[in-house]
DNA sequence: GCAGTTCATATAGCGTTGCTATAGGTGCTA
DNA sequence: TAGCACCTATAGCAACGCTATATGAACTGC
């Protein structure tokens, strides 16, 4: 099973790392099982990458720019929010697509220890929160922007990554997504106290009416009851919310 | 430097796989270091824990249960909103004094292995949002708060961990908290006369919940069922829930 | 008081891990 | 051909998580 042919044994080795990080199924991979896939001997991987984790730094490299060729190639929009919307699934996507690399490039936290991909990261967002400044849509720093919606972003989708896949609800990003990069614009389409208005009281009253009878232990209700009814409340609370 | 005295090795065990951990410095603890603090050998600590995630599964239960005393035990100011800008200061808090067990806790994340405590946290923070929900002060489902909340938390308090201590900017967490925390709110709770609001709402959104749907021809239930339904608000609206 | 049982700890060692000291091969330039 | 980098292999070290086996201690039933 080894990747045989041409390629030189670096090569080999970042090729072989790389499938075998995406086939580990969160289990860890060891450097004998890579040298072994690409069918060299241990030296070979201490004299070009240093150590294991010089050869997952350049697996993350690769995997870097795979990240920001997702992040870059979609045409400017001119609506910069838009644009890091964007960006947020986009970020979302790819740790989905492949966990493992992104829990070496993003999950891999030790207290002091900053990874380089993760400034890499800040920057090409506060490059776009840039131009959101620029046409005065900013209500706060770029930077700070830049480094709060990442925060978050990365919190979600290590959440998401975390639950099982049919699990896996991505209203939670996009949810989360549109309060961070609202909280920081400067747009007030929050209360049009428009058509939707009704829509929306229905869900809070909902919402709340739910709560309220988990609060207390209703004896209004018989156990069969409650339970036929919660579930109706739990069908109006998300079926309308758009 | 082992740890002597009266305790049971079980309880040695405990506490040097805590101590070590808390000075490990991001560095990993082995068991040999952990049973040679504690004084006692190898087999001891596979007795009683079955394996080495079972000893910090047992650390992390106990750093639980600080967690959850520093959320809880602060007085119910009456406004949950208020109460969960603390929670989220707390988390972040706890996170900051004690990285490296905050790391074993929401770090050690694997593909489709959610750690128990994460759900643990995240019930305690739906708890809370309940509260929120029953004055109606949400806009989305307590659940859904929970957990995007939650998220950004992790996400903030990780991205804080893993800057240099000088550099921690603690702006970050309080705009990502407030950030939040408005987007998942209701804001015209501010200037409600706080009086109308707790068990009464039930009341309240019953009221509300029944003019709404009244007044919508809601498809999302049978002529039937909305007849049930609303017979059921009448019960409920028209009783005084305890 | 004594055998039987169970719990708790120790001795010794297995297989795997990341990594390396040393040496040998290969291809280039002179 | 000689010398010199560069690259790779043989063999093995120390540390790791973990365990098969055995021994001691404490309790139970008669």
């Amino acid at each position: 099973m080894s990747i045989d042919g041409q390629l030189p044994p670096k090569a080999r080795l970042l090729r072989a790392a790389a499938e075998l990080l995406a086939n580990s199924g969160g289990s860890a991979v060891s450097t004998r099982q890579i040298t072994q896939q690409a069918g060299v001997t241990a030296p070979t991987l201490y004299h070009h990458f240093g150590d294991k984790e010089g050869l997952f730094d350049a697996v993350v490299a690769a995997g870097f720019d795979e990240y920001v060729a997702g992040e870059r190639d979609f045409a400017p929009s001119g609506q910069p929010l838009e644009d890091i919307r964007r960006m947020w699934d986009n970020h979302v996507e790819f740790g989905l697509k492949q966990p493992e690399l992104y829990l070496v490039m993003f999950g891999n936290i030790r207290p002091e220890s900053r990874p380089a991909i993760v400034a890499d990261a800040e920057a090409l967002m506060e490059e776009m929160f840039n131009k959101a400044a620029v046409s005065g849509q900013l209500n706060v720093p770029p930077k700070e922007a830049a480094r709060s919606i990442l925060a978050a972003n990365v919190g979600v989708t290590l959440m998401l990554i975390a639950e099982k896949v049919p699990e896996r609800n991505l209203e939670l990003s996009a949810m989360t997504r549109d309060a961070m990069i609202f909280a920081v614009s400067t747009e007030q389409a929050r209360d049009n106290g428009s058509d939707d208005s009704g829509k929306s009281s229905v869900v809070v009253a909902a919402i709340a009416l739910n709560a309220a009878l988990q609060a207390s232990h209703s004896d209004q209700l018989s156990s069969s009851e409650l339970k036929l009814f919660l579930e109706w409340l739990h069908r109006i609370s998300t079926s309308s919310t758009s």
